[in-house]
DNA sequence: CACCAGGCGATCT
DNA sequence: AGATCGCATGGT
């Protein structure tokens, strides 16, 4: 099959969108090229200026899959706009982390991922949610050594046992994990109805998934459900907060949070995205 | 050795 | 409502 070439694209960078701390499904080839896996395909993509090319990926697949995974219909330039009219605190943020997108994600992974995720490191996410797929997922192919495998399905964690994620040393989370996919297979949540739910009934809803709080139910929430106005607050969203909003004064999560709401509302995840990312990448706030 | 990690649930007051 | 603890595992 031949390479998709997508020119002229703006707002957009390939490392920063995937590096940014949303996803954990992916493997670095090398400077903008990259291989990863959602929604059950594989990819490799790489970036060149405002030309990103989507290897062996016809023009059907980007359109169907590609183009709403990486949000490339949504003018970002407006959502900057308009953040930084309200906010101009955001200004280093935003420059520094200009090309994030916010992805699209598969709605369940982004749930076991996010699950798995609370007092992790974000390299031992990604290397619990690659041996989650090695061992129930499906082959779709080597790329410069590394073996990449589909996040598993519903069906393919049918037989799947607390004990299996212990294994993969998920620890405390196993029985959380469990919990989730029973109540998934159960068909307990409609994906369709969660993404026309409005924002608070939609987090009251996955928090009564064990193992699911405030801070996942709002990742899922942003990544897996279209909700933009989630604003996830975790140990760094809550330094940054405090560093730029509260004097450096320790606030609770849930002042942050409505904090967020009042002054960013609909753009929350957006705003928060580009401030995790930046004050990470300047340990904004560590002593 | 201690302490922390994109937290959460249980158990106090 | 709000504060504190334990939790599996791996890294500094």
């Amino acid at each position: 099959m031949a390479d998709y070439k997508l020119k002229n694209v703006c707002d957009f960078d390939l490392a920063q969108t995937l590096e940014c701390g949303q996803c954990f499904h992916f493997v670095k080839l090398d400077e903008e090229d990259y291989v990863l896996t959602a929604k059950g395909y594989v990819l490799h993509v790489s970036q060149e200026a405002d030309t990103v090319t989507f290897y062996d990926t016809d023009k059907d697949e980007y359109v169907n899959v590609w183009k709403d995974y990486f949000d490339m219909d949504r003018d970002y330039s407006a959502i900057k706009k308009k953040l930084l009219e309200k906010d101009d605190k955001l200004k280093d943020a935003i420059e520094s982390m200009w090309g994030v997108r916010i992805l699209n994600q598969d709605f369940f992974e982004t749930l076991i991922s996010f699950i798995i995720s609370q007092n992790k490191q974000i390299p031992h996410i990604k290397k619990i949610v690659a041996d989650i797929s090695a061992k129930f997922g499906t082959y779709k192919g080597t790329y410069g050594g590394a073996d990449m495998y589909t996040f598993p399905t519903l069906e393919q964690l049918a037989n799947a046992s607390e004990e299996d994620f212990k294994e993969l040393k998920t620890g405390f989370r196993a029985p959380y994990i469990m919990d989730a996919i029973r109540r998934n297979m159960a068909g307990q949540f409609d994906i369709n109805e969660l993404k026309s739910m409005d924002y608070d009934s939609c987090i009251k809803e996955l928090m009564t998934i064990k193992g699911v709080g405030e801070k996942v139910a709002n990742c899922v929430s942003l990544f897996g459900l279209g909700k933009k106005e989630a604003f996830p607050v975790d140990v760094w969203i809550k330094r940054i907060m405090e560093t730029m909003y509260f004097d450096g004064v320790d606030t609770p999560k849930d002042k942050i949070a409505a904090f967020a709401k009042e002054q960013f509302g609909e753009l929350g995840g957006f705003a928060q995205q580009y401030l995790f990312y930046y004050g990470k990448s300047i340990k904004m706030g560590v002593k």
